[in-house]
DNA sequence: TTCGTAACGGTTGAT
DNA sequence: CTATCAACCGTTACG
């Protein structure tokens, strides 16, 4: 069931399409690009399209995370259940109020922020399904409220001093249902130790240890949740994310990625993790400049000679070795990419 | 030759 | 429970 399929592309690496490339080699790419290769080489090297490569580079050197992009769901849903509260009390106050005038109520008593303001349309609709009988407050809706302060959309993530995890009430809330490990594993109430430092909110040493670990298999390099993994779905709420997804990741980590090649086998001894690549580009937060993003740079920026604002990743001495390999061997060298390091498994086919 | 990018076929997860 | 949708993925091919 698990052994999967992957495909070889035309470098003859293997990826899963529609997947995205697994961290080791993410981090990979970008630790060689500060070491100065060319990202044709590194496509060379790495085996994995110069378009992907370019992709990744230019993400990282926007961002500062190596990390994909949020796969899936869908934006954070404006009408909370908190916001809907509002809406009735607003109507129930005055049955003869526009949607129009409840939207500006909600920016005026800051239940909304303009970003997340709903529509009019929206407001309609609510007004039509959701409070059709102002008699009796909507038990569906009421209940299953987990209210995680709805103003904030995306990247208040640093805003929250210490989240609830998620609801107890939740049935299933953050955890996937057909995972066993979450049970109280993943609740994880372990406060992050200070608010202001930003790896220990990025959670990177965790991640470090945890991606370590899990480094010991050649597979789990590939886990391929790397999207929980890194806790950087626009899912759930921001503040839970980071802290669940990590664990969860770490526990779902069914590989489901063909053998990687051993050759990046010391890859995943660590990983940037910058957990909120928040670039959903939304353009929704803060300002330029502004918070979004880690605050400052994601990684203990140092060391890196090549990083431009700072972010440098910081390699390992074993991974900087390993990197250096890659760049031994002459350019001339291409069709041996590997050669340095240990025998690549699929030569290609 | 290198690199940015759009099209493409794919996966994911909230609704 | 299934379907829809909108987000993202990496590869490919083009310029």
């Amino acid at each position: 069931i698990e052994q999967t399929y992957g495909e070889v592309n035309q470098l003859g690496g293997v990826f899963v399409n529609g997947r995205p490339l697994p961290n080791a080699i993410r981090l990979r790419i970008v630790e060689l690009a500060q070491l100065g290769i060319r990202p044709c080489d590194i496509s060379r090297q790495l085996r994995v399209s110069h378009g992907c490569v370019s992709k990744i580079l230019a993400r990282y050197n926007e961002t500062g995370s190596i990390l994909p992009g949020a796969i899936g769901g869908s934006k954070p849903r404006v009408t909370t259940p908190n916001v809907v509260k509002h809406i009735r009390d607003y109507k129930q106050g005055d049955p003869g109020i526009f949607a129009w005038e409840i939207r500006d109520r909600l920016l005026a008593d800051g239940v909304c922020d303009k970003y997340n303001v709903p529509s009019v349309s929206s407001i309609s609709r609510i007004l039509r399904n959701k409070i059709g009988n102002l008699s009796q407050p909507n038990p569906y809706e009421a209940t299953k409220q987990p209210p995680p302060q709805p103003a904030l959309p995306y990247n208040h993530i640093y805003q929250y001093p210490y989240p609830n995890p998620m609801s107890p009430t939740g049935t299933k809330m953050g955890n996937h249902p057909g995972v066993p490990v979450s049970a109280g594993h993943v609740s994880i109430p372990r406060s992050w130790p200070s608010a202001h430092s930003v790896s220990n909110i990025l959670g990177i040493r965790t991640f470090m240890e945890q991606t370590g670990a899990l480094s010991g298999t050649e597979g789990s390099a590939y886990s391929p949740k790397m999207e929980d993994w890194a806790g950087v779905n626009r899912t759930g709420f921001p503040a839970t994310q980071a802290v669940n997804g990590i664990d969860k990741a770490v526990m779902e980590a069914d590989i489901k990625y063909p053998q990687p090649t051993p050759s990046l086998s010391t890859v995943g001894s660590f990983l940037p993790a910058c957990a909120y690549p928040s670039s959903n580009q939304h353009g929704v937060y803060g300002g330029p400049g502004g918070g979004y993003l880690t605050p400052g740079h994601p990684w203990p920026a140092q060391g890196s000679p090549l990083a431009h604002h700072g972010p440098g990743v910081t390699v390992h001495g074993g991974d900087l070795a390993t990197a250096m390999a890659f760049k031994h061997p002459s350019r001339e060298d291409e069709k041996q990419p590997f050669g340095g390091g240990s025998p690549s498994p699929n030569q290609l086919f």
